[in-house]
DNA sequence: TTTCCTGCAAAAGGTTTGCATGAGC
DNA sequence: GCTCATGCAAACCTTTTGCAGGAAA
């Protein structure tokens, strides 16, 4: 590891954080770019992007595993677990049942040298909304796929 | 979703689930692109792509879900998790532990109408071997990053 | 005043797509 | 024979990087 330079808390990232905990959950790096940018107008995607690795390294944030092409991030507010919908996209929280938490291993069967860092809980499946719709929902707001940034003026 | 289209079982097809369980596990696109090209010379990667896709549509392989940037596949030999290194990136099975199989929610709280179809565990932290040697590893053979395509000749 | 950060533009790199040809069934 | 799948090459899109100027501390 690197000898850890010094953080400096600038405009840009305090208003990437503000922006993150206004917005609705898991942007992706294009959404969070757009709703900095009606604050930030001369920001660049690249510095959306440095700072969420940056942020991601410092905690502040955590990128989401997903199978899709484009990362996604959380703002970090405990631990929580999350549902995908396979049809539409979305990704909803769920709170960390205490049952469950307290049989997780802590070392995984099989792999006594592993030292757990995190545990994450992922469940995939038909969200309400698609499965009352059926499968050509359009519920636009609730879903999402990948997402592109507005173009430029 | 669309009328569903026959499926057939090319060469090409057998010879990626062949090598596929031959390999060493989670390859991405690139690595099982090498492994089939040694039997199938003439295959090109956008076959392997299109085919790693249809084949996850059939159930006969799954994507993993990873934060990086490359997808990684899995054959599917039934229920298990992953542990990922962070720091070297080595992905290993984990098999399923029954009680924590049973204590999973089938319906996460909160989320009622939500209908579970997968529940993945996923453990990341640092693997014996990088703990072994430290942060500076080299033991090639058991990590790996992104990993590219051998170049054409 | 030193170091870290930003914006811009360009590159990188993984994945997808259009199209004409070829292979399953 | 009718589809579906393949190979090739080009496009696409997200993410990363180099660099010169600007802002924190």
């Amino acid at each position: 590891m690197q000898p850890e330079k010094d953080f400096r808390l600038t405009r840009q990232r305090q208003i990437i954080l503000e922006e993150m905990r206004r917005m609705r959950p898991h942007p992706n790096a294009c959404e969070l770019y757009d709703a900095v940018k009606s604050r930030l107008p001369h920001i660049s995607l690249a510095t959306v992007y440095r700072n969420l690795e940056i942020l991601s390294e410092k905690g502040f944030v955590r990128k989401i595993i997903t199978s899709g092409r484009q990362k996604r991030f959380d703002i970090n507010a405990g631990a929580h677990y999350h549902a995908h919908c396979i049809l539409c996209g979305t990704i909803v929280d769920i709170p960390v049942a205490t049952e469950v938490m307290r049989v997780l291993p802590e070392k995984p069967d099989g792999l006594e040298n592993f030292r757990v860092m995190e545990t994450r809980v992922e469940f995939f499946g038909h969200c309400g909304a698609c499965r009352s719709i059926g499968t050509t929902a359009e519920d636009e707001d609730s879903r999402r796929g990948p997402v592109r940034c507005s173009p430029a003026e």
